[in-house]
DNA sequence: TTGCAGTCAATATC
DNA sequence: GATATTGACTGCAA
């Protein structure tokens, strides 16, 4: 009975007491494979087979918070370290606690007990992610990143690339054991952060690693000696060239496992890579400068006229689009640090803010923020929103601004009143930012290019969306709202900041520090509420903000 | 179906 | 050899 109620009508995890959480742990680890088979002892018992189980996670969980991110692929062994072993209900009991305390763990690991360079290297690693971290640690990695108060992306990746420079340690390298990312995305993640707004569950799992990666004293040791066991690996491999069919190396850091065994078989099917050459570049430029969302006759003829697959048109656009985007992103993060080193923002929170701005064209002179109004009247106000934010040439010319090239295109984009407007959704799309910008427009809380109303909670798929209803109306990922997201991180701000390192948290320090934002805050919690009320009502919306 | 986020991996560049 | 760029792919949400 208990189950069929609990499997029809999950309560969301912030409401769910201590005790409430541990069924849906227990499930979370039965997914994850980590629970035995043998038969759960009912709530109460004592004793049980799947007590080791949990038990196990006891350590690995909070551990995981530095471990697992600073020794992924290494260490040899293999078992998940059955630690201390407890009675059943207490294994739980302390785990529901790891999960709703991260904090105390991670400390413990980062002063008194170094995360163990050859912690479980989980050999059993998730098909899913690259990084070798065994089901609990990818519970715990992802229970981190949901209840991390705002990060300063572009400040975390300043950090790290002076870490990584100032001890000559390359991106691969960090990359592939301390992130699981490639050198490419690295690279990438490095010169071009998001706002932490931006970003979703996923894209935030880089940037909690890379706090924690710095906050970790032996940080660059570990990696250094990474780095060692990788020469010493590859000099082996080099010398005894033949055979030698990959032993239990120093658990192949990276390197090994792309160059490992499976060589001939996929090459003969390898596609070609496309590259793309500079006029047919121009080409898409100039047409994105007419219309960023060109129709699928527009891609057909674009295709056909530069003689490219239409695929390859529409990854190209797909591709540029988030790309400039990004650039804007920095643009903006670098601007407005320039500008003003002690603004209550931070540099995420700036650009988060700014971003929109970029894509739709004038909204940012609203300040993009003036949330409550734009909540509304945006939504209907589709003709005259869409005609003027999808603001082809501001856009245009904003978005090429970083590319010379274009710039001197823009006479050509100057041109595309017409029909930039009404194509395809183009209008809709650009014009959603400000329409979104209403809910999003909070004080750093950027509007997403689509019209994802209350979007934010929407990758947290693994958990019920916090807060209840404002969770997913308001602005969803706004640190700044104290009721919208990161809910978690407001309810446990010193935990937090003392697992990642904070001196404070970002979005904290932002909605504490700043009147106006928490006026807006609050005018904008006060409208998501009457919207809500109303809307239960089905009574006529007619107020004014 | 479309657009986006995130990523990989081939290739270019430093 | 390390890093940057970029076409393509996957998974997700609307």
């Amino acid at each position: 009975g208990s189950v069929s109620d609990m499997l029809s009508r999950p309560k969301p995890w912030s409401k769910l007491t201590q005790k409430g959480r541990e069924p849906f742990i227990r499930m979370q680890l039965w997914l994850n494979g980590e629970l035995g088979q043998g038969v759960l002892p009912v709530q109460g018992q004592q004793q049980g087979p799947v007590l080791h189980s949990v038990t196990s996670l006891q350590d690995p969980l909070p551990q995981g918070c530095v471990s697992s991110e600073s020794t992924p692929k290494t260490s040899a062994s293999c078992s998940p370290a059955p630690e201390s072993p407890m009675s059943s209900s207490e294994s739980v009991k302390s785990l529901t606690e790891l999960v709703q305390q991260p904090c105390p763990p991670i400390d413990t690991s980062k002063d008194g007990k170094p995360p163990e360079p050859s912690d479980p290297p989980a050999p059993d690693s998730q098909p899913t992610t690259p990084l070798p971290l065994s089901g609990h640690s990818a519970l715990s990695i992802q229970e981190l990143v949901a209840m991390s108060p705002e990060l300063d992306t572009y400040g975390i990746t300043k950090r790290v690339k002076e870490v990584l420079t100032d001890n000559n340690l390359g991106q691969r390298l960090f990359g592939e054991t301390i992130l699981g990312l490639t050198q490419g995305s690295v690279s990438d993640l490095l010169a071009r952060p998001k706002p932490w707004h931006k970003l979703s569950l996923k894209g935030r799992e880089p940037f909690v690693r890379m706090q924690l990666w710095l906050n970790d004293p032996n940080n660059v040791e570990k990696l250094m000696d990474m780095k060692r066991m990788e020469k010493k690996a590859y000099m082996k491999r080099r010398h005894s060239s033949v055979s030698d069919s990959q032993p239990c190396e120093p658990p192949s850091v990276g390197t090994d496992y792309s160059q490992g065994a499976s060589p001939q078989p996929q090459h003969q099917l390898k596609k070609p890579r496309v590259v793309l050459a500079p006029e047919e570049k121009e080409a898409l430029k100039r047409a994105y400068q007419q219309k960023p969302y060109p129709s699928p006759k527009t891609i057909e003829d674009l295709a056909t006229q530069l003689n490219l697959k239409t695929s390859t048109v529409i990854n190209w656009f797909h591709n540029y689009r988030s790309r400039i985007r990004r650039e804007l992103f920095i643009e903006e993060i670098q601007a407005g640090s320039q500008s003003q080193a002690g603004a209550s923002d931070s540099p995420s929170a700036r650009s988060g803010r700014a971003a929109p701005s970029s894509e739709g064209d004038s909204c940012d002179g609203v300040e993009a923020t003036e949330g409550p109004g734009a909540i509304d009247t945006e939504e209907p106000g589709g003709p005259t929103a869409a005609a003027k934010s999808q603001g082809g040439p501001a856009e245009a010319q904003r978005e090429e601004a970083p590319r010379p090239a274009e710039k001197a295109e823009s006479p050509l984009s100057g041109t595309p009143g017409p029909d930039h407007a009404d194509e395809d959704h183009a209008d809709e799309d650009e014009s959603a930012p400000a329409a979104a910008r209403g809910p999003r427009g909070q004080p750093g809380v950027p509007a997403k290019p689509r019209r994802t109303r209350g979007g934010g909670g929407r990758r947290y798929l693994s958990r019920p969306a916090q807060g209840g209803p404002e969770a997913r109306e308001g602005a969803p990922r706004s640190s700044a709202l104290p009721s919208t997201s990161a809910p978690a991180a407001a309810r446990r701000p010193s935990s937090l900041q003392s697992l990642f390192g904070l001196p404070e948290a970002a979005g904290a320090r932002d909605s504490r520090d700043n009147p106006l934002r928490k006026k807006k805050a609050a005018n904008l919690n006060s409208i998501i509420h009457r919207l809500e009320k109303a809307a239960s009502r089905e009574e006529p919306i007619e107020w004014e903000f």
